[in-house]
DNA sequence: TATGAATGAGGTTTCATTCAT
DNA sequence: TATGAATGAAACCTCATTCAT
């Protein structure tokens, strides 16, 4: 033998570690009490991982990756996260509650629901500009089965806040009636969709990109709106539901 | 060469019986000669990895899902594709290709600049709803590297196509000059958003959803708009970039 | 669904093929009656195969590289050998062959077994630098168990050529009295090396490699050699083994 | 960036308790801070290894067998290692280095050139006897592509370690002026040689061997030579290189 | 004879997670 | 609290070989 007597090797004189069988880690989440030095732990893993997992995706950001950017071990990870999943979750959480209450912030006090929308809008899209990272993990969480119902549950609470402002819009006849929901969303996605393109992809002037989106909509929804405008709108609404 | 000169391997007196190998191909794309029977093969695997993709994500859907799904073994998947990604790729492209296509369908011979870009809209999201599973591949394509590229290339080919339309309505004075690449995004914003939420999460009627999206964005690019519409965003247009 | 039905999607029309159980080739070499065409085919293969296995080595050689290289389909490499493993084997014999002849013809009707040895080593050394693909193979073949003892056989063969002329040389009192198997395993050492790194390496003249082989073979055999050469190594002739 | 400004992610507040991630080794070898006990298992995971190749060969050697032989986890193996072929290039480079080491322990204080050149060939047949799965190695690292370079550089030192000695014995006058890289590559080639077939194949003494190697290589440089000798191979210095 | 399609064991590698220390 | 070591299922991919056509 060369370096080490053949027996030697075979039985190793370590003993084993590590885990013994597939134990799966309950679903939930973790709540454990924090000290302060353990609250800045948890908000810089919070922070990294973002960042990761904007960076990279999701499924190519390992734990480990996240770990190793922060000089900690694994161990860190799994005292303050109970997996992988529940951290992402948690994130999605946290921002969406961020974004609709710097969006309240924008509106409270406008009289006005037509400016509140407009607000609501350029408040959106100025948080989407500012907080990038998370845009794109809402975009990822909506593409796989198990952040879905989050984030839907989610999306669900800005579109309602908006609506509000649409119905009493609608019921001043500030704008046509149009079912208000699909008004809100139709507002969502071209925030999304500028915003992806034009500051994520092209760097542009948030506040630039906050005016046309704003610009599109307000027209869109019929602000200023003459007669004849969205008839065939109007008309289709009611309209049943397919199956 | 050591045994035999090199061109006489090069091109042996012996007929070619194959293909005369060589690397094709410039794209990682795989370029086989393809007997019927490995067509209908190839055709089996992307259709079925794409309802695969669509319904766990890519991630989640893993080679030997695909090929167990159609009870082969695995070698005939890398037979007919270099790798998963490669798939991916080829299910994009095809994908985009198609849609396009469709899109072009709709609007030949029509003479409005306006009518064409509401039918266009129409079939797009006709389209979307036909092929949902590629919409969510889409969805998912944009937020990972590898794919966003693929993802984008494809999309601008849409939005050219759609300013093509906004500008001759533009120079016809029947929409408000505002850029139209900017209501291209827009629109494919709003298609893609209500179409999410309304065919794939509700799954409402296609042609009342199309309804839906035409009618925000007619009025979301002005047609039939009065003066003072816009105003702001045509103020912006030519800011400057940030940083 | 999107591109096929999914019924149609689990259960293929294809019928299956392929190899139904791990069935092993049986070792030995194939012996096929073989047209004109045929032996052009079976040398074409051996040629491109020998080139590529130089190249890249044995393991990262595989049957799809070399059926593609020369553009043919994998049913011809089965046709004319039985494995990839028997193919090698074969490329070896038929090697060591060749070497053999050439070294051989060059020295055919030299009185002198001093230059005979000379000789010898000049056609070894340029026949190496020729085939110089072989000779990778040779090495290689000396590092993996089951080609080992069909090259050790072959080199045993050079060596008791060699011996002959050696065990005259001393017999003549030409060269010292030392162990000629040594000598000769010793001439085909120094051959390899500086034909390895002079002419594999660095691309040498072969002529000049061989002067430099045989000036020091000839000298480290003790031609011409004064008394008191070698004296240590003629008292350790006899020692016994180890073990 | 979106929740903590960059800079506070690298340099915490928190005390760092591990290493400060970043990419080192330049030359794809880990680099992991290891306990004792992790010392342990990487040395007896490349003992291992080793062992198996040199049986097997480095091919037909799995990752698998490696860590099963060990009875421990495949990850392991990933935790010390970044790859098989990294394992591999980690033996070379330390075996490299274990057998100059040695060669230079054995001439140490030795005035004399010739007889340092004497104990030099003496240490190295030693070791490459007491290391025989080491010497398999470095034959089997030749005739692959990408360990070749290892290789060459590695044999490179110690060529020119026997350089030194060679010019300097040719300056005294002690042997004739002939190539002396040609001389230390000569003195390699029967050393391997000799070893392979006469320790690895018949497990004879490893110091009649060495007197074997010795006493050819003491001639074939020329060592009491008396006039006349290496005059060709002095004439053929300087020539030119092919094509 | 020759081809393209298929097989499937087995290779390397990754990674979420666990746990002794 | 934190770490480094360990686990092992599972991922992607390769390839020698077989066989219907």
């Amino acid at each position: 033998m060369d370096l080490l007597p053949r027996s030697a090797m075979a039985s190793s004189s370590l003993p084993r570690l590590g885990p013994v069988a597939g134990k799966v880690a309950s679903f939930g989440q973790m709540s454990r009490k924090l000290t302060p030095r353990g609250k800045e732990r948890r908000a810089q893993l919070i922070a990294f991982a973002t960042h990761e997992f904007a960076e990279k995706g999701y499924h190519l950001t390992s734990v480990a990756d996240i770990v190793d950017g922060l000089g900690v071990g694994k161990g860190v990870f799994y005292w303050y996260f109970s997996s992988k999943e529940e951290l992402f979750v948690e994130i999605m959480r946290t921002s969406q509650r961020g974004m609709r209450r710097q969006q309240q912030a924008a509106i409270t006090g406008v009289e006005d629901p037509v400016k509140r929308i407009e607000l609501g809008i350029r408040a959106g899209v100025l948080w989407l500009a500012e907080h990038n990272d998370l845009r794109k993990l809402f975009e990822f969480a909506r593409t796989e089965g198990r952040f879905r119902e989050a984030m839907q549950s989610g999306q669900a609470v800005l579109v309602s806040d908006a609506q509000v402002h649409l119905e009493e819009a609608i019921e001043q006849g500030r704008i046509p009636d149009r079912d208000p929901e699909a008004l809100a969303l139709a507002i969502i996605g071209v925030s999304n969709q500028l915003t992806n393109v034009y500051i994520d992809g092209r760097n542009m002037n948030p506040e630039f990109v906050a005016d046309l989106v704003v610009s599109f909509c307000r027209d869109g929804i019929g602000v200023g709106g003459c007669d004849g405008i969205g008839v065939s709108a109007r008309d289709a609404i009611g309209a049943s539901q397919r199956d």
